[in-house]
DNA sequence: CTTCTATGTAAAGTATGCTTTACATCGTCG
DNA sequence: CGACGATGTAAAGCATACTTTACATAGAAG
């Protein structure tokens, strides 16, 4: 599953750390997402899509095997 | 979270069995997904909502925390 | 050069997602 | 009644998601 998270997380100058906040996790569980190192919960993913104001599907792409 | 995946397979006559096997799950995957066990993880959140050609947030709806 | 912020990473622990095996109940159909 | 398909549930085990603590590196700024 690959993501544009660190992308848009980049246009609105904001840091791991201060994404973390805004949705409550650790900024380690940001770095690993934008590193692509486990996919997020589905409800970490509404909370995530939430933040950027986009749809899921527009934030997530999963790979041709899923 | 809160889904509609029962209703999704009601409407396609579809038992729990047909579904897991056109989402390679086990059927007790999809009986605790119906019954709100637990959510699915966001790959078959994906998957879910290509078999039934819709969006994630037209299956899923996370709870008022969420 | 030192300090500070941002980022990457690791290890250990807890919680959640999913599997297999197994058994129980219910409705239908012979 | 007896068999069968569909559903609900439980236990044990493995994989993944997320946490805290901790350390390393790099770049910007004093």
């Amino acid at each position: 599953m690959n993501n544009i998270i660190q992308e848009l997380r980049a246009k609105r100058n904001w840091s791991q750390m201060e994404l973390a906040n805004r949705l409550d996790v650790s900024r380690q569980t940001i770095n690993a997402l934008e590193r692509g190192r486990y996919d997020p919960s589905l409800p970490l993913a509404f909370k995530i899509a939430r933040v950027f104001g986009l749809a899921i599907e527009e934030i997530f792409v999963p790979d041709a095997t899923e």
